[in-house]
RNA sequence: CGGGGCGUAGCGCAGCCUGGUAGCGCACACGGUUCGGGACCGUGGUGUCGAAGGUUCAAAUCCUUUCGCCCCGACCA
């Protein structure tokens, strides 16, 4: 396509509401528009860019015998209700009345819809396995929309979902995906992770996370580099870094207005993983006391699965209850429900006496005080692997995609069943896994670009080549700039032509930005001697082949 | 939802503290010189100063309310 043809508004300056790398260069460098906060408008850049990354998707689902459908964004209630997420979920989803006042909603996942499908088309076990998908619109009112393209309220998914007759069927349909996942990231260019994850309010047994490492990722993961254990730090196991046993005797210590761990340990001048850090949470069956080690984060979600929902104590909620303020808290003679680390079973240590203006040394658990032992701490840097016990590594990612194992959860309310050879009716097994397309474009970005712009992979670039023609006022250069044009074109190739009357230092501060992999550059000199120059978006290097043979070597490249 | 920041020309910003009727750079239009890394000179157009209300002779500026956007946190199939 010719430049002068297209919509390219190129920006010289950021825009002061982009932050995130993605953000600032898909904005830059033409790919995309902001209407509101989460709302985003895809210029032609921007839009090829998804529909490079659509068509991958569905080279690959289909691959897998996948089969696309499309359904509607706009719900009705009724399944919604009949699930039970129509309560469960809450302001995140966009709700409305139609003409009638019938209660209605759009779409944020396609569970619930995809489900009443199969449960009126579905009828026997030959009719399955079934894989059905559709890159389709969600919306969801998020609390807080960010980082440009990567969390917003309206965006493009690829959703597919399983039909099997029983686990083993579902295990097979996860496995297909989490190959044809594999397959997708690699062709996107991107450096990914599949890691275990939480199955949150999807429900079901147990999920993966593909996770493509960034520094503007939401997400945390936990990597073990020797055996390959890798999960998201919501969930992600690990086994605390061990600490020498000390052999202090119970003593109480004056430490005057020191509460913090932080505090106390440099107070004491001890290191922090010699404390217990007492944590008081108020749960739906009244307060409970979290203890972890000092260095350690209390892990929200993990506490959550054993005293099920919960909220930290207000300050005066700490008094009334444990009848002393927050920072003198120890874990000692409380009557209300104790859980703590298990990495505090061993070992001897400090923390408060529940006397203002105090803490003890010396308290050993199982002797002074006990309590119910489950993992809550939070994984960190440091910590083991807790499959071969070498070092975890916690690297920031954004998540691209996922699979869900969901069993029956849909299709037992929605009746979603087969009759199996013996004419019984079975609830149908279902799998559930999503991609999406725009995150996998500023990931791409997040990944890769430099001071001067985007470097596309070269599977998801907009085009395969952008010609730079220097000067347009020489009749020289236009012709064999229109004649190379011709020819790429003609052999398949996608090409950007910089038609544009411009300098030559704002087609290369474009072309930079912009970030298309391979610049075909003419220059007047070069021209005059047949010469022309290729040039990797990436490395910058630059090689001088002669005119006839540019189409061959470009075709190389590509 | 809690905390913070910001809304002035298409974009980036100054002016606000200490009220006097809006400015700079880029971009844009025209003319000229330039032409391999966001050129230079000259000329020119561009604003409900986010909105509403109030104080005042006078409000971009002070006060109140409100809306929007961004960041941190909470939340997040």
């Amino acid at each position: 396509m010719r430049f002068s043809k297209l919509f390219i508004p190129t920006l010289r300056e950021t825009p002061s509401e982009a932050e995130s790398v993605s953000h600032i260069l898909m904005l830059r460098a033409g790919y995309v528009r902001q209407l509101a906060a989460g709302l985003y408008i895809y210029l032609p850049l921007g839009l090829r860019v998804i529909e490079k990354i659509n068509k991958i998707l569905r080279e690959e689902m289909n691959a897998i015998g996948a089969q696309e459908i499309t359904m509607p964004v706009l719900h009705p209630a009724e399944v919604w209700q009949e699930t039970g997420r129509w309560d469960a979920i809450g302001d995140e989803m966009f709700r409305l009345k139609d003409r009638t006042g019938r209660d209605m909603c759009l779409g944020m996942t396609h569970e619930e819809i995809i489900t009443w499908l199969a449960s009126k088309e579905i009828r026997s076990y030959r009719d399955l396995p079934q894989i059905w998908y559709q890159i389709q619109t969600k919306l969801r009112d998020e609390a807080r929309p960010k980082s440009g393209v990567l969390r917003t309220r309206e965006f493009l998914m690829k959703d597919s979902y399983s039909f099997d007759i029983d686990e083993d069927g579902l295990e097979k349909s996860y496995q297909f995906h989490a190959d044809a996942y594999h397959k997708i990231f690699s062709r996107c260019g991107l450096k990914f992770y599949m890691v275990e994850s939480d199955p949150g309010m999807m429900g079901g047994a147990t999920a993966h996370e593909f996770m493509a490492p960034s520094p503007a990722g939401e997400d945390e993961v936990a990597l073990c580099d020797k055996c390959g254990y890798a999960a998201n730090v919501e969930l992600a196991l690990s086994i605390p870094f061990e600490i020498e046993t000390k052999n202090w005797v119970f003593e109480e210590i004056h430490t005057p207005e020191k509460r913090t761990v932080q505090e106390v340990s440099r107070f004491l001048n001890l290191k922090p993983e010699y404390f217990i850090k007492s944590i008081l949470v108020i749960s739906n069956n009244g307060p409970v006391l979290a203890l972890v080690r000092g260095d350690q984060g209390l892990h929200e979600k993990k506490l959550s699965k054993i005293i099920g929902e919960h909220r930290p104590a207000h300050k005066d909620e700490v008094k009334e209850i444990l009848g002393i303020e927050a920072g003198f808290i120890g874990p000692m003679n409380h009557k209300i429900r104790v859980v703590s680390d298990p990495c505090l079973k061993q070992g001897i240590y400090v923390s408060g006496t529940n006397k203002p203006h105090y803490h003890a040394k010396g308290i050993k658990p199982g002797k002074d005080f006990d309590a119910e032992w489950h993992d809550i701490h939070m994984a960190k840097s440091g910590d083991s692997c807790p499959k071969c016990n070498a070092p975890l590594r916690i690297e920031k990612a954004i998540e691209v995609g996922n699979i869900f194992r969901l069993g029956t959860k849909y299709s037992i309310p929605l009746k979603a069943n087969y009759l199996d050879e013996n004419g019984r009716e079975i609830p149908i097994i279902m799998g559930s896994y999503g991609i999406g397309p725009a995150r996998i474009a500023a990931a791409a970005i997040e990944q890769n670009y430099d001071k001067d712009g985007i470097i596309w992979p070269k599977s998801i670039a907009p085009f395969d080549v952008e010609i730079l023609p220097l000067n347009m006022k020489d009749k020289n250069t236009v012709d064999i700039v229109e004649k190379l044009y011709q020819d790429l074109t003609e052999k398949g190739i996608e090409v950007l032509m910089d038609d544009r009357d411009e300098r030559a230092g704002i087609k290369f501060k474009d072309a930079d930005l912009i970030g298309i992999p391979i610049h075909i550059i003419l220059g007047e000199k070069n021209l005059k001697e047949g010469l022309v120059e290729i040039k990797d978006r990436r490395t910058r290097e630059t090689v001088r082949v002669t005119i006839q043979e540019v189409s061959e070597k470009v075709t190389e490249r590509i």
